[in-house]
DNA sequence: CCGTATCCGCCTTGATACTG
DNA sequence: CAGTATCAAGGCGGATACGG
């Protein structure tokens, strides 16, 4: 009945709102930082991965893992010996954020100069 | 001669650390919402884009607007009357953002409920 | 080794008031 | 209409100490 305009979004209300919570969550510094060494370097131990992500606190990557275990993206495997040895790996959920976050990184890469002269551009406006 | 393995990202050092900056900057809760309202919508003025972006602020809205322009996303044109007459439009630098970030949008539209789903089972566990 | 618990500074954000 | 200015509150993230 409504003669809605063509978006690439869901003519649901309700469900945008969901999608951009979604994408708040999911668009983290550290989460896209861990996402990516998962990616790259496959299944990690914890402290392999504070290693590999450089500046994350310990309480912020175990948070973020959490999180991101919450939401399906990594699978924990407890291994219970002495001492402790745990291991993090993307699920296929998480490889395919990664790969649908692979667009913006193209993205940035092609694009990284455009922005940094538009910001000296701006800069010097006046 | 190093035998790096298969990766989309540039292997020169530093220029991820750019990458991964520029995408928390544009990964941004309102940059998005603004992004989209522009796409969906084209051309907008101040207060009707305060109107399109659901529950920001007048503060949020300049700030982001302000960091969009200098990012070079948005183009703001004055229009010297009284009252003031202000207009923001996509660059074309600003559409192709939202291009990239169809993609996640995608992805998150398509897996809501997996998330969801992966959620509800991580909080009913123990 | 793999966390959790606590404290604390800072930055972001929102609310409000004011201006050209 | 389209902002700027100011202030207060809250959350994020780092440092540190401790536990299984």
């Amino acid at each position: 009945m409504e003669n809605q305009p063509l978006t690439r979004h869901s003519d649901t209300p309700g469900v945008d709102a969901l999608v951009n919570e979604l994408i708040g969550r999911v668009a983290d510094k550290w989460t896209l930082l861990i996402l990516e060494s998962l990616e790259e370097h496959g299944e990690q131990r914890f402290t392999a991965l504070a290693r590999l992500v450089p500046g994350i606190s310990q309480k912020m990557l175990t948070q973020t893992l959490r999180q991101m275990e919450r939401d399906g993206f990594v699978q924990r495997t407890v291994h219970p010996v002495i001492p402790p040895h745990v291991d993090y790996r993307l699920t296929p959920l998480g490889h395919s954020l990664g790969e649908a976050f692979c667009g913006v990184w193209l993205w940035a890469e092609a694009h990284l100069r455009d922005v940094h002269d538009a910001r000296n551009a701006f800069d010097a406006r006046d």
